[in-house]
RNA sequence: GGGUCGUUAGCUCAGUUGGCAGAGCAGCUGACUUUUAAUCAGCGGGUCGUAGGUUCGAGCCCUACACGACCCA
């Protein structure tokens, strides 16, 4: 597979490799200890001009080369390490035979650098090296230093050179993992305890979707992997915990877009003594708290738009909100005039061999119009409240409105960012839930839930009153980080297998 | 699942009506002691995604397939 031009571009690179290790330099270190970073000295010297230099400052630095500028008997180069660029100047007068050796650096590789800082008279910060040495050779090309990786499959698939030819990209995996940390801090400070619950799963459950099978040898049985976590953490509920949480990966086998990953990082928690509102509020408070700590300001762009995550967030009425968008003037939840309007409003809609909309499952026909006429619409910050039982089966029932559960979604740019409930407690209603989506399955939906006799049997201890959420962690880097695909927040994305 | 677009040097991209495969960066040689997309001169580098087909002749036209992106379901 190797072409001719990278062949002879890294046999070179072997040639330079070895003129270095016959120069004395060792070429594999084993360990290396710069005394400063790219950002910290620049920090540091952060106002110096032009002629400005600091020669009694002695400082390391390492970082891979980026550029390399050769100008005969001085060398420029830009090093980069975890924190930035830095610029570093190798002259032959100060550098002696090491100068001769400096001349075998290939873009790519490693290097550190001891000297002192001075100011070009262009103005940029850069180390005047008094010695430097090898950290460690690159054997390939970097991808062009000006357009860096455009091309997206290989930026997903090589995320290492994706990473280290464009700065964003790190920087959005740092928010992400910084929102974690912050999420976590939030919780813990609340006293919630974070615990792990099982990622293979005899029943999955606590979602309506199609799972991945596995296989246990030892055990020869099939298992499948989590859904969601949902139903483990109840049973940490029952079992006497009255605060917990879990981050963690979740699995389903489904399609890919831009705000769907087969893998995906969900953050689930259950309050004890809580219902939805004070979940609410919670997500409301915590997300506010966290959109502000991590970039500054409550009101971030987003792909052009403007989001303002300041609480109060607006609530919305899912059946009424659907029927003001979608122009329905009677019950919602009244389903054989529900069925006439969509027959009349949406004749052939159905794609190939599914049914047109009108003769789809009630459950199926509400998730569809919401999908149609709510959630793309809705902009910002918004809380969806109140869901129809039928699409909810895992919800406590409304304690006033026939019909609904204690549920809502906080939804943004046309994302759903989570979802929560008074959770169901009720081991009969439980019960007749998961019966009811029993026949469902038995119906040929492969996504309704499979019914989880050990979860009934520990609901039938009791537990006690609840509030449960479960939060996109991906999609909430999405919108930090101001990108448009959750493959932009997934380090590896999923991806056909090459050849 | 459907539609549209893409796949050409290590990277980023051109490629005319079907008529010798191009540029910039990267690489090599030389010049250059404050450059920064360094500059200047010269040189090397190609299974045009894969497999078929049409044609005197295919990067270009046709078919199938692979992978990806976007839109729709």
């Amino acid at each position: 597979m190797a072409e001719k031009s990278l062949q002879e571009q890294r046999e070179q690179r072997l040639r330079n490799l070895a003129s270095l290790e016959e120069r004395g330099f060792e070429a594999y270190p084993y360990a290396f200890a710069p005394t400063t970073t790219a950002a910290a000295l620049r920090a540091a010297h952060e106002g110096g001009g032009p002629g400005d230099a600091w020669p009694d400052e002695d400082v390391t630095v390492a970082g891979r080369a980026m550029t390399v500028r050769n100008m005969g008997k001085v060398t420029f180069a830009t090093l980069r390490d975890a924190s930035g660029d830095l610029q570093v100047y190798l002259q032959r007068d100060r550098l002696g035979d090491a100068y001769g050796a400096a001349k075998k650096i290939d873009i790519g590789d490693w290097l550190e650098v001891r000297g002192h800082p001075f100011v070009t008279k262009t103005g940029e910060l850069t180390v005047d090296a008094a010695a430097w040495r090898p950290l460690v050779k690159s054997l390939r090309p970097l991808p062009d230093k000006f357009h860096g990786l455009a091309d997206k499959e290989a930026r997903y698939r090589q995320r290492h050179l994706d990473l280290m030819v464009d700065p964003g990209v790190r920087r959005a995996f740092e928010l992400r993992s910084r929102a974690i940390a912050f999420i976590r801090r939030y919780l813990d400070d609340l006293g919630f305890l974070e615990v792990e619950t099982p990622v293979l799963q005899a029943v999955p459950g606590g979602a309506e979707a199609r799972p991945f099978v596995t296989h246990h040898n030892a055990l020869d049985h099939d298992f499948h992997l989590r859904i969601s976590l949902e139903l483990y953490l109840k049973r940490l509920i029952v079992g006497g915990f009255d605060a917990v949480y879990e981050i963690g990966r979740n699995f389903r086998n489904e399609g890919i877009s831009y705000k769907h990953n087969p893998e995906y990082t969900m953050l689930e928690l259950y309050w004890v003594g809580r219902d939805y509102l004070d979940i609410l509020a919670l997500v409301e408070r915590m997300y506010a708290r966290l959109v502000q700590e991590l970039t500054g300001s409550m009101t971030i762009p987003y792909q052009g738009r403007v989001l303002d995550f300041t609480p109060p967030w607006p609530r919305v009425d899912y059946t009424g909100e659907l029927a003001r968008r979608a122009g329905i003037d009677f019950a919602v939840l009244d389903e054989p005039r529900l069925r006439a309007w969509v027959a009349e409003r949406y004749p052939g809609a159905g794609a190939g061999a599914t049914p047109p909309l009108a003769e789809q499952p009630f459950h199926l026909l509400l998730a569809k119009l919401y999908d149609i006429h709510v959630e793309p619409h809705l902009e910002q910050p918004t809380f969806v409240m109140d869901h129809p039982l039928a699409i909810s089966p895992l919800a406590k029932r409304h304690r006033s409105r026939p019909g609904l559960v204690e549920r809502f979604e906080p939804v943004a740019v046309g994302m759903e960012l989570g979802n929560a409930f008074s959770e169901l407690n009720d081991p009969v209603d439980q019960r007749g839930r998961f019966e009811e989506q029993a026949a469902r399955r038995a119906a040929g939906d492969e996504e309704a839930h499979p019914i989880d006799e050990e979860f009934l049997e520990a609901l039938e201890y009791g537990m006690p009153p609840t509030g449960g959420l479960g939060l996109g962690i991906d999609r909430l880097a999405m919108l930090l980080a101001d990108v448009p695909s959750i493959r932009d927040v997934i380090l590896f994305p999923l991806l056909r297998p090459q050849g």
